[in-house]
DNA sequence: CAGGATCCCAGTGGATACTG
DNA sequence: CAGTATCCACTGGGATCCTG
């Protein structure tokens, strides 16, 4: 069934391009996660990397660079000693969460069909290779 | 400040990591765009390498093939010459258009603020580095 | 504490050639 | 047409060491 499916919006066509760049950037390794960390409010570097839990501070910086060019998050720089600093959404990057939290859910919901079907696909997929007749994989 | 924000649904905690596999997957870089070229209904390999513009036959198999083995979409051999494989997505495969939609529709909307904060931030960025002083980057 | 600089590896993904 | 098989370049990202 599903005679009209879900309409999706079209990337507005022209932007596929430019849509691209931007889904690679929240799609990256860490994106999400940080911005997660980041959803109670101002987080210190340190916070973040113990957070975050598996994330170097090479990579932390790296994300952090990337979404504070982007304008999702402000960095403030405390000049006391020792050092510190502070990240915190900024508006653009509060209206973030929402899309992400839709797919967390997603992802949630899903995940033991998922996971069944790449259990049963694993057992069970490659012999029918090459099977004569029609054949659905699955 | 911001006494509320957005709710965001904790990723289940438990499946934290279970969720980062997952959504790996989706991360990658021509999942999103393969399930947008069968949104519409079933499509041919070579379609869909049409469709999806830039994909290697290398990588929109591999594509296929983990969209397969998560149950996102079938793939439907028939016996005939020349050969012909159609891919369609399944009904799990159908309610992740709606997250990815509303995904989409965030980037779009969002694509004009982050073109300027990334345009800014790269013709002022570097030499407040090491300013003195609470500084703001940004 | 926050992060810059280097080195290095593994995996992703592109190009090309071949097959059923 | 719909793949599979190889080879290869690039880079994302980890480990480590060093600085303000």
């Amino acid at each position: 069934m599903s005679p009209k499916h879900i309409d999706l919006p079209e990337p507005s066509e022209s932007g596929c391009r430019a849509t691209r760049e931007i889904l690679e950037r929240i799609g990256d390794k860490w994106t999400l996660y940080v911005v997660g960390a980041l959803r109670g409010g101002p987080r210190r570097f340190s916070e973040l990397k113990r957070d975050v839990d598996g994330v170097s501070q090479r990579m932390l910086t790296l994300t952090l660079r990337g979404l504070e060019r982007d304008g999702l998050v402000t960095r403030t720089v405390f000049p006391s000693i020792p050092p510190r600093v502070d990240y915190e959404l900024t508006e653009l990057g509060r209206t973030l969460l929402e899309p992400v939290a839709v797919l967390i859910n997603w992802v949630d919901r899903s995940r033991p069909s998922i996971e069944a079907a790449r259990a049963r696909f694993d057992a069970s997929g490659q012999e029918t290779r090459g099977a004569v007749g029609m054949v659905h994989r699955a």
